[in-house]
DNA sequence: GAGGTGACCCAAG
DNA sequence: TCTTGGGCCACCT
């Protein structure tokens, strides 16, 4: 069977691509599916790699998203209905209570 | 080969 | 409910 790209880049990106419209992962359910607790790599690699990849669904377990995109997140997540709560300062967050993604 | 950085997480106040 | 501090892992130079 051909290798598939078993880099640590790769399997966070894959992970990404899995994740459905209007549903979310926390950055640490990225990284527990790939067996790590590098949350903060998998940021990492988002912030170089991420542009191939809809990394507007990668959010951090708080609700918010990518700490300097959330403004370009708001948009994705209105295109596709993502669950989204809004707070009395009018600041929004994802409701991962129904659209965290479980795999 | 080693050090610094980061689109973070968790626990406590 | 919101804010603060410390720790963790992998990537880049």
């Amino acid at each position: 069977m051909p290798a598939l790209q078993d880099d640590f880049v790769s399997r966070v990106l894959a992970v990404v691509e899995s994740i459905p419209p209007g549903r979310v992962m926390t950055y640490g359910d990225v990284a527990a599916s790939l067996g790590s607790r590098a949350a903060r790599a998998v940021g990492q690699v988002m912030a170089y790699y991420g542009s191939d990849v809809p990394w507007w669904r990668v959010i951090r377990s708080s609700g918010h998203p990518a700490q300097d995109h959330e403004s370009r997140a708001l948009e994705y997540f209105r295109a596709e209905s993502t669950p989204l709560l809004w707070s009395s300062s009018g600041v929004f967050r994802v409701d991962l209570r129904a659209a965290r993604h479980t795999p």
